[in-house]
DNA sequence: CGGAGCGGTGAAGAACCTGTGAAGGAGCCG
DNA sequence: CGGCTCCTTCACAGGTTCTTCACCGCTCCG
């Protein structure tokens, strides 16, 4: 599985470094050497991890994570020169999810690498997605419905469960196929406004006017978040 | 040993915290931010551990404790940030194994959940695992049904127990595959269907509509849970 | 207001999935 | 060695689901 990793580390060699180890594992890097430029494109990219050195210019370590973790999610790993505990205490209370102090054997951040990978990618996984009165389980592989079991086929939920992972945020046709189906899957992709039909008459309680399968028109559907499914009802 | 361990506190910041903290020890978890959803997700997937907020929005932490501990046994650490000593007594009357007041250090945390857990394995140590009428019982390397001894083959108790471990939870073939008979073992996956149709003759009362072993369309296979073999009582 | 483009929908064949009987073969035990 | 149980594979049937296509109504925008 290669995700795509960004990593902020103001020193070139140090940071070649780690992009040679992480490409070697198969993973995308991509690499800025300061703080403000780690915020900046970890905003843009939304990467499947960050691999954070704490002393860089213009933007501190610590306060990238601070910031990060404020808007979002990324896992990060961060890179520390002092080791007392104390710093290493402060990094994880802001979130990181892991840490190593230099000096470091670059293989052991690539064990960590994988280990955080793995660890957030079966976070996601075990989660229950939420919105308004709909739960999908990917574990039990279930659709439910005010609590009531609702049958939906193998592409519908793959369909429903990547729309859920992000709730608000507004897929095209071509990235639900790639998400929920894999790279390599030559459809015509229309046919997810089939599986999209078919979903609205089993969740929505008037399919006309959906209230969790929009459709963002020019672009393809979103699944809508509590803001929306609240202010719907009363606009 | 990495423990599935469910976490009901209704800060975010608190919550992601521990979570970061339990994660690094290599745990499993899975987060909720009100009483009404840690009940829902404890029964749903019985975790190891269940680390449980005690002021939380919809049902107060201490009702959660009392209905999940009439239900079943779940280990339960309370977090609570008053530290009179009616509330801790009142907490450990209701079932808590063990209990912070706030504010407490997080490795604090990781500590007790690691003595809470020490202590409720060597008491779970050949639990046997029921779902309605069925028995499993990996220590005596039985089946029963509604008391009756069952005959199983090897391959064929694998696979229950397997599934019997995590009820409700979708197995693919090749999961079934992996945890019942190990990691090289180069076998169609389809001879799982062969092991189930029998076992289904074996233990289901109408094989043709399993009431027991659940087939996940597109998927694998499953053991109905608790929820699911009461529901099918009354649809 | 009109046109171009976009999304909704029903139908139908193709593709896929599971249940099941049968058969070959490995391992075990007397 | 013979007989037994068990595991695995295979092939086919029946059912379900996926995909495509064609057509229509709607939306957007000039």
């Amino acid at each position: 599985m290669p995700a795509r990793i960004l990593v902020a580390e103001d020193d070139l060699k140090q940071a070649e470094l780690i992009r040679r180890y992480l490409e070697r594992e198969g993973h995308l890097t991509v690499v800025v050497h300061d703080g403000r430029a780690a915020i900046d494109e970890a905003r843009r990219r939304s990467p499947d991890l960050l691999v954070l050195d704490v002393m860089m210019p213009k933007v501190d370590g610590l306060d990238v994570c601070r910031v990060l973790r404020a808007d979002g999610e990324v896992p990060i790993i961060m890179l520390t020169a002092r080791s007392t505990e104390d710093d290493l205490l402060l990094g994880l209370d802001l979130g990181a999810d892991d840490y190593l102090t230099k000096p470091y054997n670059p293989r052991e951040l690539v064990a960590r690498v994988r280990t955080v990978l793995r660890r957030t990618r079966s976070r996601a996984e075990g989660q229950v997605y939420r919105v308004g009165e709909l739960e999908i389980d990917p574990i039990r592989h279930e659709v439910r419905l005010a609590g009531r079991l609702v049958e939906v086929t193998p592409a519908e939920f793959k369909i429903l469960a990547c729309l859920a992972a992000s709730p608000g945020r507004a897929f095209s046709r071509q990235q639900l196929l790639e998400h929920a189906f894999g790279f390599d899957h030559y459809v015509f992709d229309r046919t997810i406004d089939v599986h999209v039909m078919n979903l609205r008459k089993k969740i929505e309680p008037s399919p006309g006017t959906p209230a969790y399968l929009k459709t963002v028109y020019g672009v393809g559907y979103k699944l809508a978040d509590a803001t929306t499914v609240v202010a719907s009802d009363a606009p």
